[in-house]
DNA sequence: CCTAGGTGTCCGGGGTAATA
DNA sequence: TATTACCCCGGACACCTAGG
């Protein structure tokens, strides 16, 4: 919570000095109460919230009428993007375009003319403002009467009334985008796109509520938390951008951003949040809101390509691309430095309990390995079961291109939760080979036993994943052994209806809140669920089963998890199968990590940073075969299911412990088996620690589970 | 082509207060 | 007491973005 003290104190000495003693705090919206909690603790007040547009008109119009009075706002993203709107029906109005332009122009000029000279027109006086329908007068006209109207056809999509349009809402089925209501195909033809209407005649625009809080905050201050949100086109990116309208000083003299991670790869992930703080087109930083590209093309090495000699096009650049390499460093860093305060954790003074990551490598299972190998060499033939028709199939080329085909997601799939793997399950040939996939892997039963074994000392565990479903999968297991696990997915129906997807908002909030401040001891949840905002302080321990691609999100969520207020050393264990993609994942993202703290930090080498090409990967993994003769190192899944079934409940294992010591209850021993010693790992950015912590896994092992582990072993 | 997270909008169900 | 109006909430759907 460094940033959010940073924000409030610099809005507070800016007032001292010379603001307007005005102040708006804009931040993502399930932060309000924890934002609030700050305020009250460190400056005794509450922020007052703007939650709707309805809300931005009352403050602005509050500001203006009492400039003096001081007072402190807080919104969210959310409220500013909304779009302000009123319910009431839409007078009817003409479809067609151009006849309705023609229509408004004349309209126009005539009120042009009405007010030029008011008493020249005595109806005009008599009726004032209050012009009812505009277009009634319009169908008056007997040459208009025959145009078509929103009373017989959707303005949207022109299905009339008998494909579902009732005048002023639209339930017409899907129709082609490309070619309209019309097209010949039917929606099947070369570049058409279905997509359902669903248009509603009753809203009328009003103005949203960024605009009334940029003039009511021109003079005070505004702080905007995690400010990388306005990069991209974004609704949301828009109404934040809308909060500084205008040129140089005009959208706000004091303007202030907070992030934790100001730039992933592209110069132009900062352009906005730049242009937000700086002013646009100001003399700190000479981009106006048309800047992006030059901004990105000054900052980003380019690659051009040239036409070929042939075609007579030498002189002419064909394509252009964008690398993700800084360039002109020296020029970014003048315009950053004097208004850029980085301050990293580490940096604040306040003691931060420290972080450890431990990789954990496991046997794969018996059939995991098999699903590994079968996935690695049969993709290519599912691709074309799935998608005869398919370019690539046609070309023979599915081979090549296989990784962003999906191949990538099948090993994903062995690697983390086999049984969750949507093509194995419907491919007949795969089931034939393959039979049942489970999961019950050795690393789902390593990710359980920590979770267990953190868990039975008491502490609260963050599980992740990059596949939402291990969520489910996890808490139900752990809820059998009396572990109260939530999880931020929704499960719908049975076998093969079987769905799960994210909850919506709200309902995550509270699955998070339970977690966070209440009696839920586990949290399973993607990986790029969590990434903004959320504080869970209360946990100290992570548990990774299915790593993301990038760095940067990694990080974000184990930031979660380990931040200024933690108490407790915070543990992450990093499960890898041993020789599956999960493997090469973790290196990559070592490597990734490795060059992530960018010009910031003046740290910055200007190092030719390469995507990973998955296809060559994925290629050289079955040139070398691996995971096809590691059958000596593999464990059946019967064997992990029956070890887990034998596990004792947490309760129980609680119980035991505390009747035998007074000490922490461990109910979980160590791995007989050490994993592989660091320095066979690739060196990253991690902090050089034995794979696990020693002091909590100290008891005794007892005997049925010394057994079990030589077996794996 | 695959997967994830997220926003915006409408609709319908359930609850509640006002009204016939 | 029955009906109606209204609000809130969650589900469904469309659409967007990021990343490979």
């Amino acid at each position: 919570m460094g940033k959010s003290y940073q924000l409030m104190t610099i809005s507070k000495a800016e007032i001292r000095l010379g603001a307007a003693p005005q102040e708006l705090f804009c931040v993502p919206q399930d932060l309000i109460p924890q934002w609030q909690a700050q305020r009250e603790k460190f400056f005794g007040e509450r922020f007052e919230v703007i939650g709707s547009p309805q809300d931005a008109r009352r403050v602005a119009r509050e500001i203006r009428d009492n400039p003096e009075e001081t007072r402190c706002f807080i919104t969210h993203f959310e409220a500013l993007s909304r779009v302000g709107r009123k319910r009431e029906t839409l007078p009817e109005a003409i479809v067609d375009g151009r006849t309705a332009l023609a229509l408004r122009l004349y309209d126009y000029k005539q009120e042009k003319r009405r007010a030029a000279q008011p008493e020249a027109d005595p109806k005009n006086a008599a009726k004032g403002h209050e012009e009812a329908d505009p277009y009634v007068h319009y169908l008056d006209d007997p040459d208009l009467a025959a145009a078509v109207t929103t009373h017989d056809r959707c303005p949207k999509c022109a299905a009339d009334t008998d494909a579902g349009w009732n005048g002023e809402v639209c339930t017409a089925t899907k129709y082609c985008v490309t070619h309209g209501r019309a097209c010949e195909s039917g929606g099947g033809g070369a570049g058409c796109v279905l997509k359902g209407c669903g248009y509603v005649h009753t809203r009328l625009r009003v103005k949203p509520a960024a605009s009334h809080l940029t003039n009511a905050f021109r003079d005070g201050v505004k702080c905007v938390d995690e400010l990388t949100e306005i990069s991209g086109d974004s609704q949301k990116s828009e109404a934040l951008r809308a909060l500084a309208r205008g040129t140089r000083r005009q959208g706000g003299a004091h303007n202030y951003g907070g992030t934790g991670t100001p730039q992933k790869n592209y110069a132009k992930d900062t352009f906005w949040a730049f242009w937000w703080a700086f002013g646009g087109g100001s003399v700190a930083f000479p981009y106006g809101y048309d800047g992006s590209q030059r901004y990105a093309e000054e900052f980003n090495v380019q690659e051009v390509l040239h036409g070929r000699r042939e075609d007579g096009e030498e002189h002419l650049k064909v394509r252009k691309k964008t690398l993700p390499i800084l360039t002109n460093v020296s020029q970014f860093w003048r315009i950053t430095q004097p208004s850029v305060s980085r301050c990293r954790k580490e940096q604040t003074g306040e003691p931060l309990v420290p972080l450890t990551y431990h990789p954990i490598e496991v046997p794969m299972g018996v059939l995991q390995q098999k699903m590994h190998a079968y996935w690695l060499k049969n993709f290519p033939d599912y691709f074309a079961w799935r998608y005869p028709g398919h370019p690539l199939v046609r070309e023979g080329l599915v081979e090549k291109w296989a990784a962003g085909l999906g191949q990538r997601w099948r090993l994903e799939a062995a690697a983390t939760m086999p049984g969750w793997d949507p093509a194995t399950l419907e491919w007949p040939a795969a089931r034939a080979t393959l039979g049942e996939p489970s999961n019950w892997t050795p690393a789902m039963l390593k990710l359980l036993e920590i979770v267990l074994e953190r868990a039975g000392c008491g502490e609260k565990v963050l599980v992740g994943s990059c596949l939402k479903d291990l969520g489910p999968f996890v808490a139900g297991a752990l809820a059998e052994k009396g572990v109260c696990a939530n999880h931020i997915t929704e499960v719908r129906g049975e076998g093969a209806e079987r769905t799960t997807q994210t909850k919506s908002p709200k309902k995550r909030a509270r699955a998070v809140r339970e977690f966070a401040e209440g009696d839920a001891q586990v949290l399973c949840a993607g990986v790029q669920a969590l990434k903004l905002g959320h504080s869970l302080e209360a946990a100290s321990s992570v548990a990774l089963l299915g790593l993301p691609d990038s760095w940067f999100v990694l990080d974000q969520f184990v930031e979660r998890v380990h931040r200024l207020t933690s108490e407790k050393p915070v543990n992450i264990y990093v499960i890898i199968p041993r020789q599956s993609i999960a493997q090469t994942k973790w290196g990559v993202l070592q490597k990734k990590g490795d060059s992530s703290d960018l010009a910031f930090d003046g740290e910055f080498l200007p190092r030719d940073e390469k995507p990973v090409n998955w296809n060559e990967e994925l290629r050289e993994m079955r040139r070398r075969g691996i995971g096809l003769n590691a059958a000596e190192d593999l464990v059946p899944e019967e064997e992990v299911l029956a070890a887990w079934r034998k596990m004792p409940p947490l309760l129980a294992a609680l119980g035991a412990a505390s009747s035998t010591s007074a000490e922490t209850p461990r109910a979980f021993p160590a791995p007989a088996r050490r994993p592989r010693p660091v320095s066979e790992i690739p060196a990253g950015p991690f902090e050089e620690v034995s794979l696990f912590d020693p002091a909590p896994f100290e008891t005794e092992a007892p005997p049925r589970k010394q057994r079990r582990r030589r077996r794996a072993a």
